[in-house]
DNA sequence: AATAGTTTTGCAAATGTTTTCATAAATCGC
DNA sequence: GCGATTTATGAAAACATTTGCAAAACTATT
């Protein structure tokens, strides 16, 4: 093994083992093609026996970027933020950035602190999920100068240039959707939409789209569900139980609408003659549960990869990032858990 | 806003506004008990008006701890991974670390780069996914004084410690299970195992289980599926429809089954009456599938957390971490995915 | 009011790099 | 071979902190 038996080897560790000065050293790394070839032979064979690691802590007092990049999400146990960050990652480590992940929990008095660990750090550029923040922090934001981009939703006038899908859009569609179809008995299920603009946007257009149609949801139709399977399968099984059912459901996300259909299943309904059901998302398998689940496509992936490159791009470059917003459109994915209600009356 | 009109506050900035060396704002942060009530309300105020954020590359270059974590995953597309990061990330947080998390994509070569990455960036420690790595990452490790800990997988003899669950175990419990329903025309579907130690175990115990107890696999019926639901419905719902098919279908994990489920439902057969199907993992929404899949839970929150936990404690008590393993059990959870054979063939 | 003891603060050195500037070495044209 | 360029290297300052040591400012005691 090397034999720098242990301790700190430094850049003049390396220095005087290959004979030369620590600058020398420095250019080795940073600027090679300033040295002649046989001095970087020597560094070479030093560094190799040294066992040397740059010190990038060390580096970045100089101004020099930090090389990571600080990205804050509300959970990773949601499959869809897991992919977005997965693609994010993927885009900057190809770049050579490394990300610095944390996860707020949905409460947004935590984002601050996070931020600041972030800026702490001297990142070199900042993700946020969705639009809504504490002012706190986008004042913090702003007395930096580092690029932040927001992730995942889009709207025409932000803040801080955004990524994502237009959730309004998403929630129009799906209800349009389902009003095409025909339904007028709709009920709807979203996700507690507390320090969520997220389902918040979601869930407003959609009683929107339907008001203007005409249609009035009942109170007892408009559910509130934590965002799990067994709970959203829990409520609908209770809600197809008790009484006359409606002849369709729109589920905030894919997740819900995975538990409705086996708690509409578990409740002996089929689905779609008996009711439709729809979600929001296109989550990883929402194409191949039986029936394969009618939705709004987000393409996560797409998302991800589009924030990392346009913030590299606004680190590497020192662009601005004024209108760099994009919005990356959902689309209506039509499958089996939908279904005309006439369609569905004539059987 | 602040007065700082911008450019990079340093502690020293923040000395002149409040009239104090810059030590003294120094100890302010550090040792705040050592200044006297009034210096420190000065210097509150001071920090407040220039917006001063404290400079982590700055203390690390002292010795001082980094408060980061390298995370090495193969990817967080899968969800299970994902929640054990999150967890792991949940644990540390507390005592106010930051994880470095970047994924190699099952490519073991990429994981020396990365951990050299991290050990450039200062990390205070480090975790890697699954026990079998490259020799080089184990050697630069060994160079390094920096507590590491293997996650996800356990084996009573590991080259670092590590904190996770027996594949093998789980490979055998779901094997005895559905030997002990009586099953003997069985079938199998793995992940490719390349790269992947975990899903090496899993089928080479299940395998052996099977022979033991006489039971030999016919090779058209040990399948290999990537990942993901909409193969391994494809392929099983092939299996299903060319020939007799098998009393039970043992997957190498929730996902595979999941996708088996839907795709022997969609080839016409019953779970469990013609068919029992089983998983390893208990990921989320495999206890509210219709039927509910009988599987092994690997406790993944658990082990995310006493892994944080775990590090953490070596990294600030500075215990050395021999003896540090820890074997977090799976546990077979029999839901209605699977039946006896014989209460298959009497109906 | 002087002394001893204690608490609080500042100075300067140290940390591991990069970078500017200056100098030494190599190369070139003749 | 000689000066003029060009190229390669080293010395020292700079970066934003922390910390050991010593000086200064208080308190308490007489």
């Amino acid at each position: 093994m090397t034999e720098s038996n242990k301790k700190n080897v430094d850049i003049t560790t390396v220095a005087k083992a290959a004979r030369v000065s620590a600058s020398t050293v420095s250019r080795y790394f940073n600027h090679p093609e300033l040295l002649k070839p046989a001095t970087r032979k020597k560094i070479d064979t030093a560094v190799r026996r040294t066992g040397y690691i740059r010190n990038r802590a060390a580096q970045t007092i100089h101004g020099i970027r930090s090389g990571t990049i600080g990205v804050l999400i509300p959970t990773l146990d949601h499959a869809i933020f897991a992919e977005v960050v997965q693609a994010f990652s993927d885009a900057v480590a190809e770049q050579g950035f490394t990300i610095l992940l944390a996860s707020h929990g949905y409460d947004l008095q935590r984002e601050y602190a996070i931020l600041r660990k972030f800026l702490e750090h001297r990142v070199d550029g900042i993700v946020l999920t969705g639009l809504d923040h504490d002012e706190a922090v986008f004042q913090l934001l702003d007395q930096q100068e580092i690029p932040c981009v927001l992730m995942w939703n889009y709207a025409a006038r932000t803040r801080y240039p955004c990524i994502g899908t237009d959730n309004e859009l998403a929630g129009r569609l799906i209800a349009e959707h389902i009003l095409s179809l025909g339904h007028r008995r709709i009920a709807c299920m979203f996700p507690p939409t507390k320090g969520n603009d997220r389902a918040h946007a979601r869930r407003a257009v959609v009683l929107r789209v339907l008001a203007e149609a005409g249609v009035v949801v009942p109170e007892a139709w408009s559910m509130t569900t934590v965002y799990s399977i067994s709970a959203s399968k829990r409520d609908v099984q209770l809600l197809c139980a008790n009484g006359p059912h409606p002849t369709a459901l729109i589920c905030g996300n894919d997740i819900l609408a995975t538990g409705a259909l086996y708690g509409a299943q578990a409740a002996g309904l089929n689905v779609p003659d008996d009711i439709s059901i729809v979600g929001i998302g296109d989550f990883k398998g929402s194409a191949d549960i039986e029936p394969a689940l009618t939705t709004v496509r987000l393409p996560a992936k797409q998302i991800g990869q589009e924030a990392g490159d346009t913030l590299v791009d606004a680190i590497i470059n020192r662009t601005d990032m004024q209108n760099k917003s994009h919005h990356c459109t959902p689309t209506l994915i039509e499958r089996q858990s939908t279904q005309s209600v006439h369609g569905a009356q004539r059987r």
